[in-house]
DNA sequence: AAATAATGTGAGCACCGCTCTCTATTTGCT
DNA sequence: AGCAAATAGAGAGCGGTGCTCACATTATTT
């Protein structure tokens, strides 16, 4: 007792009815070689397709009730499945949180990489606009995996490269654009005040994120992309309320405001 | 059976022996009026001892397991209570991390204020210098009380008002600061592209905040808020891993950017 | 001194993540 | 074709959680 499958028939019903079906199929069994169930995939098409449910159901768990309302026995649940099942697929509930975690990396950066190519491949200011409003756009449409991506970290930092490289993927568009606006008009206003950054900051990745662009602008894109992220997390956490009212209008100053910041003009009537 | 109290032991002997010592008490009663415990406190101050007892334990458990891992039961047990007795003193799970979190958040404010008023006044480079460093210094010996302010909000906004003024202290420290150096060396730099912020921004407010403020560096006072906060947060999330070696220098380059940024000049020899 | 409020107890409910053993089925290899 | 291994699921169970409720005891008010 105290087990929710022992009294919930729900459950066992559907899986009966998997059950009667597999029989009709093993009296039905023809071909050899590779087995097909009822609808007609192989096992490993089964099991992708599993997975991609299983993901399905957490998101939505994701979305009405954010992290900490993914419950891996209610996804069971909803899949006709006993609780034990689930871990056929993910180790753990933070093996599935990682795998959504990667999913909404590469989401958004799918989207980032839309955006920047739909705009006009040498109208930089362009291009920006178009990045950092989709950037925000994904945030607001998304709120819970944004939260999950860039609120507190609650996988305490496994983060199995596979999260870094996903993650990276805004990073570089980014830095595309600054680095091809920069190889053409290289920007005239002054940069920070010139310390070294010898040790402070990650050069050789920096050089590699943003080639073509000086040394001296690298602590600028850094606070460029930090102002970006500050903003949307700040609006989406519900840090502005009393200071901004319209979040579009706000944002669009600060998005102009970056790009002067960063020394670039704007331009063309955009 | 399956609860813990039934077959854990070391709760119930704690409990054993304040029976025990309230009955002797019971023996010992005198003077009528106000009666005295063991310890000679009153009801009142017994009550807010134990408020303080169970923040106490809520804290060190937040620090060592993030704000999931706050546990009443865990938290009982510690203090030799049965599960249901914490319920005299806290709803709800909710209830208690939001007494948490306002604590947090005078706890933060006055370190800020401290650090304001520990600098010369009229050197209000040093003030925003001291200030801007004692907000990172706390937020990185409290991590876990950090994110909880300013991380994925969890408690989905009651924010009951308690909490509103609480987290505006900081805010009022740096407006107090950025209005202070306003009224007397008035910055040359010009402003951001001037448009119209009637309507979205909250005007009334940012006045309160920066009297002596013009209202066209209302943005990037924003701006400049929000840089802190987003440097803050991703270097403590881990999202500067790759850009950022020296998060000690780095934010002192930031910070001298942001005065920058904001008009004035850095001043002496601090 | 009696009535009332505050505090703690103990049992229980419905969840949760996760483990383990057992069975049925599919797959791969000879 | 037949067999061994891999796979997917079932079902029971463990220890944990937040929270509720009826009850007893103690302290304060009236």
């Amino acid at each position: 007792m105290g087990d929710s499958e022992v009294s919930d028939g729900s459950g066992e019903g559907v899986n009966r009815s998997a059950e009667r079906n597999s029989r009709v199929l093993a009296s039905q069994r023809s071909t050899p070689g590779v087995q097909r169930s009822r609808t007609g995939a192989s096992r490993a098409q089964l099991r992708t397709r599993q997975i991609e449910e299983i993901k399905r159901v957490a998101r939505t768990q994701l979305a009405e009730r954010g992290a900490s309302g993914i419950s891996l026995r209610e996804i069971t649940r909803e899949l006709g499945l006993v609780s034990s099942a689930i871990y056929r697929y993910y180790d753990s509930r933070d093996a599935l949180v990682t795998a959504l975690i990667i999913d909404a990396y590469n989401d958004l950066g799918l989207s980032v990489e839309v955006a920047d190519g739909s705009a006009s491949v040498h109208d930089y200011w362009a291009r920006w606009q178009a990045t950092c409003r989709s950037l925000r756009a994904w945030s607001r449409t998304h709120p819970a995996e944004y939260a999950l991506l860039y609120g507190t970290p609650l996988v305490d930092y496994k983060a199995p490269g596979e999260t870094i490289s996903a993650a990276a993927r805004v990073v570089r568009v980014i830095g595309r654009i600054l680095s091809d606006a920069h190889r053409e008009r290289a920007s005239d206003l002054g940069p920070l005040p010139d310390e070294q950054l010898n040790g402070w900051l990650d050069v050789d990745n920096f050089a590699e994120v943003l080639p073509e662009v000086p040394s001296t602008y690298y602590l600028k894109a850094l606070m460029a992309w930090t102002q970006l992220y500050g903003f949307i997390s700040f609006e989406l956490f519900g840090h502005y309320r009393g200071s901004v009212i319209d979040g579009d209008r706000a944002f669009e100053q600060v998005i102009t405001g970056l790009w002067i910041f960063l020394g670039f003009e704007i331009s063309g009537e955009s």
